[in-house]
DNA sequence: TGTACATCAGTGAACGCGCGTTCACTGATGTAC
DNA sequence: TGTACATCAGTGAACGCGCGTTCACTGATGTAC
């Protein structure tokens, strides 16, 4: 029974939305083809209308869940007045490392979610993640105010307390609570005057 | 073919190296038990000898996996002469977050190798790794100076610029060395002098 | 605008394959006398 | 110490199962006249 373009479209979107949320949660290899279309109210049978292949759609949703973080921190980014840009990127660093975000049965965050897996496979989500990373990294750094160097660690602080703190979440709560705690403190810390502050920004301009 | 009980005892601890290498290298469920079996120079059949389950193994792997790791850092930890503890601490975190780390196939960390599947599993893995976790932070945090909250979030930093840096080492090799940069650059900053200190070294000692 | 036909998204059975696990069997080791 | 037998680590075929993918088929949609 054909259906209309528009309602097939709908349908190739809902696939794509059920897997991002699925991916998330699970993993690539851990969700099956028929688990990702039933999900999205359809039948195994359909889903080569619209992927190639199973890796296709691994890049699909990677994409997508990309776009969302992106568009977020982008936000951020842009805010005009620089003390409100400060102060939402604090709080956004704040979730970033809380109860809630760590309690969530899915990860937001695309690289404390496909980081393992995209590390380890080689299909064609590698280079929708690189390119995601890419994209997210730069607006992160415009979005404070201490050069590249310094984001880009204070970035990966995040994603390795989250990743630390799920990892043990169920297992060892209290532990789990400790390290975002002192992720959380590391956040409020005061910095310290870098010498490399003006050189830093020079190689964050630098790059396109 | 019945052979000896020590024979049958070192077939056994050739099977867990054997887990313990592979399922850092391709994550638990990418390695078939024929596969580990056959890595340890045996045939699958017999793997339920030793194994009630392809879980169990995977919890005497990363309990492996976490001994080393964790004797690595406890040596550093009782090193004596402060001076040569913090020194032998900064070469450590600078071989965390090398090149060399990031491009050998398989993490030797077990946070970096085992986190993602063990935040997704619910296997017996998940208590070896939650143990091992505990036991590492301890070392780490007593081979520090700078109380258990800060080192606490330290390791985050290398955990998180690890796990990031090999997500796009084979694509976007430019912006792996970045971050595995910034993560070096952050050990080598001065740290600021906090307040909390004292409140933490005492979280610390209240921590059995 | 109305009619005839080709298109193609969706269905569900079927494919080969590799997985974790089980099994009957082998034969040297370990044990009881 | 020597003999008889039970034990059990290792072997390789076989099990059921779920996976990604393919296929013949359906029938409303889209298109050509």
């Amino acid at each position: 029974m054909r259906i209309t373009k528009d309602q097939a479209a709908e349908n190739r979107a809902r696939v794509v939305g059920a897997a991002a949320g699925l991916f998330r949660e699970k993993g690539f290899d851990a969700v099956g083809v028929a688990e990702l279309m039933h999900a999205a109210g359809l039948t195994h049978g359909g889903f080569y209308n619209h992927f190639a292949s199973k890796e296709e759609l691994e890049a699909a949703a990677c994409e997508q869940v990309f776009e969302k973080s992106v568009g977020n921190i982008q936000a951020i980014a842009g805010i005009e007045d620089r003390k409100a840009r400060s102060q939402a990127l604090t709080d956004y660093r704040r979730r970033y490392v809380s109860a809630k975000a760590r309690d969530a049965s899915a990860p937001t965050c695309p690289m404390t979610a496909f980081a393992g897996d995209v590390s380890r496979q080689s299909g064609p989500a590698r280079e929708a993640y690189a390119a995601g990373l890419r994209a997210y990294l730069d607006a992160y750094v415009r979005a404070g105010e201490d050069g590249r160097t310094q984001a880009l660690a204070e970035f990966s602080t995040l994603v390795g307390a989250l990743t630390l703190a799920r990892s043990v979440g169920k297992t060892d709560a209290a532990l789990s609570d400790e390290i975002l705690a002192a992720a959380r403190a590391s956040i409020d810390k005061p910095k310290p005057r870098s010498r490399r502050r003006q050189s830093s920004a020079i190689a964050a301009t630098s790059r396109p």
